[in-house]
DNA sequence: AACGATACCTACCGCCCGCCAGGTGAAACC
DNA sequence: GGTTTCACCTGGCGGGCGGTAGGTATCGTT
């Protein structure tokens, strides 16, 4: 993952995997006859684990969603993992298309839910949860993208909290989310 | 950059370049001396034909997005290879990382303008066009790598424009905006 | 007619790529 | 205690990689 993150999957060679995994290209072949199959494997690894972090938590709501967001701003490593290997993945007979075409089905239908037990059909715009579902899904990993790039001007968590604010039809008023900078002063 | 698409910076070859161009690998390098400064020229060839595009455009409006998300809704090929460089460009060391940093400030300050033009101040949750800019610079990133991995299920112009409403604070009410299917019944 | 620049070409370099063949030493099983 | 299985190793293979060296045909210029 540390390397996919760093040079993508195909500018990862077998022999960078292997030397930092500790052992030699061939060993790491015993394990995972193919670089194809060493990608499937990376791609498991994460869906158990995030499947194991989802079974964890209890109801997922959105404050579920931007606490979420505001612990990937502080794992630049995973998340740039992530969206080199979304980015990746569109490429002509990628091995990780498929992973990544059923993630976002499955995300979208999960996003739906949320944005249902917790609002109920009433969004604003006329919007049902299913039209939003692929917004929320777009926000969160295009600001990751603008935030891997330039992490000094864009404020991941806080920009999440904006679009909530938005879906919440701007309910809360001036007083708004709470921003980063409004947290943490400048120190003296 | 049909090649860039298909198998990302790392995945393209200068024979294959060569190749498709109709020029051998070393005609090739008598242009650009290097791969990565042929990558150099390949965004800078982009960025010509965008600010050509942009200074044909009159005043930007919100709706002058819509019909850029609906033109590249046409153009997969184009699409991908921004969505691919991208992904690729926060890896390690990539000699287009800097392009798109630049690019995404630029793009940002160039949204928060045409908010503020639009909607003055008075956007829904307290939000200022600063502070929407990066939203609408993610939605639009985001939904192109959705509908990319799936078009079937993505409607990328429809998406774009239930956050538009959202922009405006659900004025548009349950008429909301104009759905694909909406426009195109299936056939009898 | 001479000259220099341009636009390519052929030939080659050393390196790295994913992968295969065939071992070895230790543990597990019967 | 013999056999099988596992977890690795050394060694090598064919091919593709980005890039260099040095040539040649075609220009416009003087």
């Amino acid at each position: 993952m540390e390397l996919i993150a760093e040079r993508g999957y195909r500018g990862t060679s077998l022999a960078a995997v292997a030397e930092r995994a500790g052992l030699t290209q061939q060993g790491l072949l015993h394990h995972f006859p193919s670089k194809e199959l060493l990608l499937v494997g990376v791609l498991e690894a994460r869906d158990r684990w995030d499947t194991a972090a989802a079974a964890a938590t209890g109801a997922w709501r959105t404050q579920t969603l931007a606490g979420l967001v505001e612990y990937n701003a502080g794992r630049p490593g995973v998340v740039q993992t992530y969206t080199v290997l979304a980015g990746d993945s569109v490429t002509e007979g990628h091995p990780a298309r498929d992973f990544f075409e059923r993630r976002f089905r499955r995300v979208r239908e999960a996003l739906a839910e949320v944005l249902r037990t917790e609002y109920g059909d009433r969004l604003p715009g006329g919007l049902t949860p299913e039209r939003a579902a692929p917004l929320l899904a777009a926000v969160m990993d295009g600001l990751q993208l603008q935030w891997l790039l330039d992490p000094e001007e864009v404020d991941m968590a806080a920009a999440f909290g904006d679009f909530l604010a938005l879906l919440q039809g701007g309910r809360g008023g001036a007083s708004g989310p709470v921003r980063r900078d409004e947290v943490e002063p400048p120190a003296p």
